[in-house]
DNA sequence: TTGAAAGCGGTACCAA
DNA sequence: TTGGTACCGCTTTCAA
């Protein structure tokens, strides 16, 4: 059926040894006979088997991706990224959606192990780390995007949470606001990173941090903007009203900002909005969204670089963060100088 | 370093046919053995090496998946609904984005065959087909999603595109539009099926098809929007005026609506807007957009459920259609009535 | 410069 | 019910 070295070595009067020579570029093969063989490799369509060469070499050049959720296009754009990243130096990638659930997590990363990915780059979910364990003892490289685990020193590569906190808090306050609210996510790491941002930029600028001004909201899945409305219609309540209010992202900040609306507040007049991830088309709703950018196509890329690295060391090099940097997007939302 | 049946077998003094046996559930085993396998293989942490199985099996139980741009949500659901179905039945999906560009694509088509996937779904930019023959001639499956090729009779789950222009088109109609426009795509199996409806509309209404009101347009990529935006100003200088337009696709209509506001009409009053693909976020633009649903879930389902019926199938059985059935999302943009 | 032999970690077939 | 042996398609080592 498929042509096999062994039919490229009869049909040259070759040995097999040659062929896989020619292939992989030895030195000790004369011109004449790499000519020949790659000729015939072409006329026949040749395609070396990759799982057998992984079988015996022990390395399938394939790496994992394992993301919460890949519609969000967050994840997706990463997931590109890093692909084309991996691409360029042999590597496919199989990707797997983890729904949100920690269990199908777990079971997918078992079963990229079962398929010997070289590595494994990981969004994970998951609180505990508990998983990440197990790639610790079987030695299998992974890299962490996006989310941290808590107490566990592993290689990361996200945006930095606290420089998110700060610029966006810090870009509310540049536009007058003096009363800033902040919907934070749910108990990961980004959450609590811009939080303490939030909070340091509330501090430089004297202001203090009020209790009522920060609310909780689930932040993940198709109910976000749900959320985000909940919680932003429980911040309206607060006396005195806050003026501004950053959100963990951008689908909260959606939720947020028909909330204010249907309330009868102006926008940015009365509250600037301003949220997280500069989604695809915020510049294209009722009130475009600002936002912080995280750019994702840079987190994938250094991802990668990571990954690579990892795989191509003799030894376990030391863990190693890579942070990107965000940056603020401003749009109407928070334009509360007419500028 | 990591464990094999051999070291399960020397360990238990079983054979490693034994230990194979235990793990396909093979009936010829002692229940007494086999509970004793099961349970060292759980305190060892066994997984089989799929690499292995694989090479001596010729299957992997892995699916490929091309699409044109994962970060296109249309592709991401597709892809995430697909990998669901397919890991029901035990089998890995490998995602590779084209980036659409057909020397990748094809590409990334040879990369998944020498990785041995059972079989492909291909959402394919490519025109000709000519990589779809040596799918043929290699004998391995594989399932069109979204597009077609022209003079191919192949495997493919898609939306009733005729459907969607007849939908649209009448859509507009029944909202009071006599002077329906239409931008078109690129000259893919869609934006010729979607024309055809609604050319089919105009004619079930008595209305006729106008040259000047069909503009075509680059749907795809970052610059979607701009083109839209273009191609509409074009339109507009059409007289008498168009008073609504059917979108090959949202993004094109984003960029429509845009270019509406600017010359000062007035949607839905004095120009209907309707797109395609019922994106993310279309509910909260600034005129939220009507459009037409493709169901991208259930053509992920189906194409899962296609392209598995395929790997077990003895024979190649004749090439199937699924056609999923769209639905019209009436929004704001196209809404006249004042319902 | 070329190739014979021994595996990589599993599965299939058939004998014990 | 259990296991010996050959083999999947390729790479590695070492001898010719």
């Amino acid at each position: 059926m498929t042509v096999r070295m062994k039919d490229l070595a009869k049909d040259l009067n070759l040995s097999v040894v040659t062929i896989s020579k020619v292939l992989r570029n030895h030195s000790d093969i004369s011109e004449k006979t790499r000519e020949r063989v790659l000729q015939r490799m072409r006329e026949l369509n040749f395609r070396p088997n990759l799982t057998a060469r992984a079988l015996v070499t022990g390395r399938t050049s394939m790496m994992g991706l394992i993301v919460p959720d890949l519609v969000h296009p967050f994840f997706g754009q990463i997931a590109k990224s890093l692909a084309r990243t991996l691409r360029k130096k042999g590597y496919g990638l199989v990707i797997s959606s983890a729904e949100e659930d920690i269990a199908l997590e777990r079971h997918e990363i078992e079963h990229l192990i079962a398929r010997r990915v070289d590595a494994l780059v990981i969004a994970s979910g998951e609180e505990s780390g508990e998983m990440l364990a197990v790639l610790e003892q079987q030695k299998i490289p992974y890299v962490l995007v996006d989310r941290q685990v808590a107490g566990l020193q592993a290689n990361f590569v996200g945006v930095d949470d606290r420089e998110v906190g700060l610029l966006a808090t810090q870009h509310l306050i540049q536009q007058g606001c003096r009363r800033v609210a902040h919907l934070r996510g749910p108990e990961t790491s980004p959450a609590r990173g811009r939080i303490q941002g939030y909070g340091q930029a509330l501090q430089r600028h004297g202001l203090t941090m009020r209790d009522a001004y920060v609310v909780a909201a689930r932040s993940s899945g198709d109910r976000a903007e749900e959320c985000g409305f909940e919680a932003m219609q429980k911040l309206l309540q607060s006396r005195p009203r806050p003026d501004g209010v950053f959100c963990f992202n951008d689908p909260l900040a959606v939720g947020a900002l028909k909330a204010a609306q249907e309330a009868g507040l102006e926008v940015p007049r009365d509250l600037a909005v301003i949220g997280c991830g500069n989604m695809l088309y915020a510049d294209m709703l009722r009130i475009p969204l600002s936002s912080i950018d995280q750019d994702t196509g840079s987190i994938g890329e250094n991802a990668g670089k990571l990954v690579l690295s990892l795989v191509e060391a003799a030894a376990p090099p030391k863990p190693r963060s890579v942070l990107v940097t965000p940056r603020v997007v401003e749009r109407m939302s928070s334009n509360r100088l007419g500028r």
